[in-house]
DNA sequence: CTGTTAGCGCTTTCAC
DNA sequence: GTGAAAGCGCTAACAG
């Protein structure tokens, strides 16, 4: 049936997957017909009959097309690549959702990365994306403000943007690339602002690893509306802390006992403030918010079941996924232009913050 | 410098990333000299000066070299798939982060998938992994106990399979391949023997969707428990739920309004938990644990903030991870024979759990 | 509308 | 140890 598919020399690396000239051969014509029936060839159109044939040929044949060949033929891939610290933290992971949402809407697949914080791994998996010839990246991740590493970044991203990549940045991560920002500043002025309406004027701050570029923004946040209001932040009211929960419970404990006149504490992210609530309840035995209030940053879902309730900063981080993806696709604009999407944080008031307590 | 390109019919397409080619050239070369320095090529060893050279080459040029192609020439790709339901939910968070890192170990990419619980899209990105030529697929989707979709899933994983593709799924789903289980039954059995030895009798069931495989495991081991003391459920105890905190609120409210002499509530997973430790607390104003104890199950990150600390069922869920992807990498054992690793459960006891209320 | 054919960038025989 | 050349599966000119 003259189906003989000719000498091979690399006959045994063949994964057995079938091919489009299978298909071609099987539905009798040629396999740039097939490719055109199967793919809509560029404004080609086949004519019924063969289409049929085709794809009646593909379905029995159980064809699946091969996207690696695809890309190479046609220099792109569908793949975006998409780089957090760690998915199980409930901000990146709310951010990978938005991501993903928007990647099935436009028929994307994504290739995530994760970089656990390690400078190194995060240099690296951006040239394996380049390598992979990622269409673009999405770029959450760990947001160190570390001059060094910045540049490093910006050049792997440059090396990236001229093989024909796009890059969005989620937050700002020291690079002047297209970004969705995040109003870590504003945010946490809001934050201050209810507290100061409620007669809080000895607030502290757990902050996280004073490298993190959204830490140096909240924390700037605070200081400006703080000054903003003739009571600038005394460097002793500030504690660095891990950005964890088990953090948030040494930092609390620390900040009270070296400040026990505080009547409230700004925690700058939920999991922090929710070991700073456990601490203060259960081992400094402080009524919250009665004797002091908590206020955290994330809105994380969790923060509505924490003891008590937490009042905190929301960030609307799946939206951000979403809007950084959409950034990528549109390519309306002009290259060259750097696009940058604002989006809001909104101040959720919950139980853990209330009058500050008379003098 | 004789470096011409020659004509080039696709010239506009390309990305204008540089080619081994290019390397080859500027090192003085050929090119199967420049591939076996920079990627060691099969056994052949490169005098070092050359290999220094087509380094030296790459380098200047800033040479990544490309997957797809790669890809195209060896028949292989070193990405994996990851399917999951959601990766903002914690449950597959975990799992997600346990992937990433056994990746990063294993220096495979990985590209993620998301099925929102979507029986279609679910279906779909496994032939879109098939299509991307991805080496293995760590299944920790939605896990539908349903009969005919459960069979759909098994023909495209055994097409995929064909392909020479491996397959790990994470929990039961229903297929025969490699897979790590968690021992939902077992977990469950041991919380309801915890409340059986704290003297309650009458337990209630906050379950979630039936249709999900986790589900049924975890409400059959409830059964067996419950039946091997004599004691079989009584199907008006269980309430079938939403698997959120909306879903475990109402189903609180509903299990409590019908069975008000119930003392004890088990809530098949820590979301719906949360929710009906909200609802006892804050609507029916029922103490927990004194008046009725909650038990949860998953042991999420943040089970040990809720109010009062969750009792609750610990599944390794990052170690389940780690070990599928190693289960995809390891190929020691023969193909053809089935793997399963088992993983533990294990009670976390807190606060949420005490002493059945005298009648 | 269909078929032929030249690549896409890289790996791997096969000869030297 | 090195190079030439034949593909890998597919797309897109180009010619009919």
């Amino acid at each position: 049936m003259a189906n003989d598919p000719g000498p091979r020399r690399h006959s045994d690396r063949s994964s057995g997957a079938v091919t489009l000239q299978q298909v071609a051969t099987r539905a009798g014509v040629s396999i740039a017909t097939a490719s055109r029936a199967l793919h809509g060839g560029h404004g080609r159109v086949v004519n019924e009959e063969l289409r049929t044939r085709v794809l009646a040929a593909a379905a029995e044949l159980n064809y699946v097309s091969n996207a690696p060949a695809q890309a190479l033929a046609r220099a792109r891939t569908s793949v975006v690549g998409l780089m957090v610290h760690d998915v199980a933290d409930p901000y990146f992971g709310a951010i990978a959702t938005g991501v993903m949402r928007a990647a099935a809407e436009y028929d994307l697949m994504v290739m995530l990365t994760a970089s656990f914080r390690e400078q190194q791994l995060e240099l690296d998996y951006l040239v394996r994306l380049r390598n992979q010839r990622a269409r673009a990246i999405v770029l959450a991740g760990s947001g160190f403000t570390d001059g060094e590493f910045t540049e490093r970044l910006a050049e792997r991203l440059a090396g990236f943007v001229e093989d024909g990549g796009r890059v969005a940045c989620v937050g700002d991560h020291g690079v002047a690339t297209d970004t969705v920002a995040l109003d870590n500043r504003g945010g946490a002025e809001q934050a201050v602002a209810h507290l100061w309406e409620l007669g809080h004027r000895r607030i502290g701050v757990i902050a996280g690893p004073l490298g993190l570029v959204t830490v140096r923004d909240r924390l700037d946040g605070v200081r400006r509306a703080l000054e903003r209001r003739g009571a600038p932040l005394p460097a002793e009211r500030v504690v660095e802390a891990d950005f964890t929960r088990a953090g948030g419970r040494a930092a609390a404990l620390a900040l009270l006992a070296r400040q026990p006149e505080l009547t409230a504490v700004f925690a700058l992210n939920d999991g922090m403030a929710a070991g700073a609530l456990a601490a203060l309840r259960d081992e400094l035995g402080l009524a919250v918010p009665g004797r002091v209030s908590v206020v955290g940053f994330d809105d994380l879902p969790y923060a509505a079941d924490l003891h008590p309730a937490l009042t905190t900063v929301r960030l609307p981080l799946e939206k951000a996924g979403v809007r950084a993806l959409e950034l990528i696709v549109d390519d309306r604009d002009a290259r060259g232009t750097r696009r940058i999407v604002e989006l809001e944080s909104e101040l959720t008031v919950r139980s853990s913050t209330g009058p500050a307590p008379a003098p």
